[in-house]
RNA sequence: GGGCGGUUAGCUCAGCUGGUAGAGCGGCUGGUUUACAUCCAGUAGGUCGGCGGUUCGAACCCGUCACCGCCCA
């Protein structure tokens, strides 16, 4: 039997330690809620991505911010539920499902509803939900046992309670009004599922004969001439003199002979195009604003697919509404009622999932009464009960809220919570929460049992996810989750779904559980490609999270991610930058690795405290500097601050400074101080890990247990640093600053004069005085060895020729009489005595400058006396030097 | 038309309450320093979009103009 000695490979494997380590932490119960009871709770709900997605570089972005949270949290203590799901994506949803069964032959009418919804929940169990795997590889640690679906058993109790309450308030009612129709997909959509897209196309300029005046006409333009079937009124500004006199009298409408009135309304302007607008009230919001100011009729001219009815001439009925534009612009040419052609730029209307432009069309719908439910949400975070960070996303938030439209709920589809209403023979409508209870209701109203008929249409699908920070905790039951995790912490969310969705919460939070949703709505920037387009499948631009995360590892991309996450701005990710941060943590990976080589390993019984050497002390005291930055950041949502605070602590003081200070002590013979250095560089190795093990929870997992075999938990259970001001040996600090600024003073004037960077040479300090040279005396061997020279001594001779510099009115010789060429070095010494003259001329004008002095704070004032101070004297020792090889 | 954001080194971006403009990448020079070439050392490069104002002091605050982007109508 004999002990296996394990070293670290050279190269950090991400693909070979992913999965394993993911699931050793789910399995473990590293996600789960509830194992420390006294402990505090953290709360995040996910955005619950549709169960028809994939992993987008925005569900990257959006997730490792959330996880990066949870972890921290988690580490420091907090009872974290980081809470799963999925959302059911009833548009979205329902097209893939219908395109696999076209692919087949099939179609849901001839299948029946209850066939097809069988197939979508057969669909969901076989490929759905793909996106929660990639979140998996992601390494987000929500706790899956946790894991909700809006549509699942309990979501839709919650949706039906809703939907139910809300009606008995009267803030759920129905109406007949327009509504954005997708004449594709066969359903209302919301106002916010509409995208205006810009469309060349015409504007076209029609004739209408005026009654009973024979050769006079009105003239109007449109862009869409399929329309004018249904128009009911020409509309005229009333103060527009062209027009006063026509106003009152009537047109006759070509192609169709109807006698429509000319009415004055505001509406029409006359600085566009003839001033007189044709009015449709059944198929444009505005036309029908004036249809309601002027009581004009309504005539309906489309049917559900946007083909011409039978409420237009004969000669148009059934032509799609494009081929009824050709038609009529040709008849109208025809009777030479066509003025003019115009090419015209305009928004047009677009369904975003069916991708045709939509309708306005006169349905009866179902509303939310969304002006009442809005007031509290406005007021709350007018009173800051929850905060937007960054806080200007409250102006876009206060901007919908205050002019919000009735909500139109209701959808033509079979893929969603199906609208818990019946209706009687007369239409009277039963809300109920089921049939039975409809049918109690009915009892009551006829008096006797009736034949009820279900509303056929289902929710918006943002009905339910509406619900998603109290449903998916148990609520309409009072459980014990509800409880202890609502109101939720912080919603991790993208602008782009702050009225779909964050203003929705807060109005259903608020409304049923009497309380915010979250304190906190965390709104991060928008991903974008390398020239800053946004990324979208037709322009090919993607780049896909998974693929990165294949060839660089998912802690290079989350550090990418979190150090870009800057707030405010949209991160336009290039692979060079992930590539820079795998970089990062194969640093990381060899740190450790030195670490082990060298017998620095982890002792959990060891006190930084207790350190001695001021090295060390000086290490403890950076660590301690990164946790209060880190936290601060982390705290204030700035995660790229949070990412940059790790990356210089990590690579440019540990691994640039610390680990090639302590080389020579660690090759050296002093037994203890190699004891207590071993003993400090695990313990700082140690905290790294900790503290970048939320962005990176990987790597730094993996070296945890690698290092030591026997720790006592995984790193995702590791307790957060405490230390802080006090742990800061100022002292320490400023010696180990010097000997830093030293060694790279030295390295520059090698550099500079040309000494080959393997020669090694001696230095001289000349009056450096009792502090410089206890310092050197201290940290001579570290010195000698980073700047690579054979000696450093005191001295107050300085021989001629030789290179010089300035360090705290020290001055650092480099005897190199023959080798160095006086001139230049006389050129180079001057530029510097430049520099720091420019300096002091700069401070001069201030704190000549009564006023400055007057108004400026004492500490300012005194910042700037120090600083002068010390440019003189390195002016002054400049000078000195310039002087000596002049001589 | 209304609102929001941006313009800082060659590129991508930091710079939180006004008080010495920073990083990464790229460039250039040099390195077989026993963790790491996915590395190390050094170095160049900026009138902080223009103009005006407030202030002792402005990349930062105010006004204005220009250009770019997004959201709403």
């Amino acid at each position: 039997m004999h002990l296996e000695v394990t070293m670290l490979d050279k190269h950090y494997d991400a693909a070979g330690v992913e999965q394993k380590l993911y699931e050793s932490w789910d399995d473990s119960g590293a996600f789960s809620i509830g194992k420390r009871d006294n402990a505090e709770p953290y709360t995040i709900v996910i955005p619950p991505p549709n169960v028809t997605g994939s992993l987008h570089m925005g569900h990257a972005l959006n997730n490792t911010l959330q996880d990066i949270l949870i972890r921290h949290e988690r580490m420091r203590g907090r009872d974290a539920l980081w809470q799963p799901g999925m959302d059911h994506a009833g548009i979205a949803t329902q097209m893939v499902v219908e395109r696999q069964l076209a692919e087949q032959g099939l179609d849901r009418r001839e299948m029946g509803r209850e066939a097809f919804i069988e197939k979508v929940w057969q669909w969901k169990a076989e490929s759905g939900g793909l996106i929660g795997q990639q979140l998996r590889r992601l390494g987000a640690s929500t706790d899956w046992s946790r894991e909700r679906f809006t549509m699942d058993e309990g979501l839709s109790e919650a949706v039906l309670k809703v939907f139910v309450d809300l009606y008995e308030e009267g803030l759920i009612y129905k109406d007949n009004r327009l509504v954005n129709w997708d004449p594709k997909l066969l359903t209302a959509i919301s106002d916010l599922e509409v995208e205006p897209q810009e469309v060349k196309g015409h504007l076209w300029h029609f004739n209408y004969p005026i009654e009973g005046e024979e050769g006079r006409f009105i003239t109007v333009a449109t862009t869409r001439p399929e329309t004018m079937l249904g128009d009911t009124a020409v509309a005229v500004h009333p103060e527009d003199e062209r027009y006063k006199a026509l106003i009152g009298k009537h047109a006759i409408l070509p192609l169709v002979g109807r006698r429509i009135v000319i009415v004055a309304d505001e509406y029409a302007d006359p600085e566009q195009g003839s001033g007189a607008v044709k009015i449709t009230p059944a198929h444009d919001f505005n036309d029908f604003e004036v249809g309601k100011r002027h009581d004009l009729e309504m005539i309906n001219i489309l049917d559900r697919e946007a083909r011409i009815n039978e409420n237009a001439p004969e000669a148009y009925r059934g032509l799609d509404r494009f081929e009824a534009r050709e038609r009529i612009v040709a008849d109208m040419e025809a009777l030479d009622l066509l003025v003019e052609i115009e090419e015209h730029t305009h928004m047009v209307p677009f369904g975003d999932r069916g991708g045709v432009p939509i309708e306005p069309w006169l349905t009866e719908q179902w509303y939310a009464d969304a002006a009442t439910l809005a007031a509290p949400a406005i007021k709350a975070v007018e009173e800051g009960k929850t905060k937007f960070v960054p806080e200007n996303w409250n102006k876009t938030y206060y901007e919908w809220m205050r002019n919000i439209q009735p909500w139109c709920i209701s959808r033509q589809l079979w893929w969603g919570h199906q609208i818990p209403a019946w209706y009687g023979p007369d239409r009277e409508i039963f809300v109920a929460h089921d049939e039975d209870a409809a049918r109690v209701k009915a009892r009551a109203h006829y008096g006797k049992d009736v034949e009820l008929e279900r509303d056929p249409d289902v929710l918006d699908t943002w009905f339910s996810s509406a619900l998603w920070p109290f449903s998916t905790l148990g609520w309409p039951e009072e459980t014990p989750e509800l409880q202890r995790y609502y109101p939720t912490d912080v919603l991790v969310t993208g602008f782009d779904i702050i009225f779909f969705w964050v203003a929705r919460m807060m109005m259903m939070g608020l409304h049923f559980m009497k309380e915010v949703p979250f304190h906190t709505v965390y709104i991060h920037a928008l991903v974008r490609d390398e020239k800053g387009a946004k990324m979208s499948k037709s322009k090919g631009n993607i780049i896909d999270p998974l693929e990165l995360i294949d060839e660089y590892g998912t802690d290079a991309l989350r550090f990418t991610l979190c150090a870009m996450a800057a707030p405010g701005r949209d991160i336009k990710l290039s692979k060079q930058r992930v590539e820079g941060y795998r970089n990062f943590a194969t640093k990381l990976w060899n740190a450790a690795r030195y670490c082990e080589m060298n017998g620095c390993s982890p002792d959990a019984t060891f006190d930084p405290a207790t350190a001695k050497e001021t090295v060390n002390r000086w290490i403890v005291s950076e660590m301690a500097r990164l946790r209060v930055r880190l936290d601060e950041a982390i705290a204030s949502y700035r995660f790229n601050d949070a990412a940059q605070a790790l990356y210089q602590a990590s690579w440019n003081i540990f691994c640039d400074w610390y680990l090639e200070f302590t080389k020579p002590v660690l090759t050296g013979s002093d037994e203890a101080a190699i004891k207590e250095t071993r003993a400090v560089t695990a313990w700082a190795l140690d905290q790294l890990l900790i503290m970048m093990h939320p962005i990176m929870p990987y790597v730094t997992e993996e070296l945890w247990q690698q290092l030591d075999d026997n720790r006592e938990t995984q790193l995702i259970r590791a307790g957060w640093p405490e230390y802080g001001e006090a742990e800061i040996d100022a002292e320490a600090s400023a010696e180990m600053d010097w000997v830093v600024r030293l060694i790279s003073l030295i390295r520059g004037v090698r550099s500079e004069v040309n000494v080959p960077a393997g020669a090694k040479i001696t230095a001289l300090v000349k009056d450096g005085g009792s502090v410089a040279n206890e310092r050197m005396a201290r940290h001579g061997d570290l010195i000698l060895r980073l700047a690579r020279l054979e000696s450093i001594t005191s001295s107050q001779e300085i021989p001629k020729g030789s290179a010089q510099a300035v360090i705290d009115g020290a001055t650092v010789v480099l005897p190199l009489e023959g080798v160095i060429d006086i001139a230049a070095e006389v050129a180079r010494l001057k530029k510097v005595v430049g520099k720091a003259e420019g300096e002091i001329t700069g401070i001069d004008r201030k704190l000549s400058n009564e006023k400055f002095l007057a108004n400026a704070p004492d500490e300012v004032v005194e910042e700037q006396r120090e600083r002068r101070a010390a440019a003189v004297e390195t002016r002054d020792r400049l000078k000195e030097a310039v002087a000596r090889l002049e001589a």
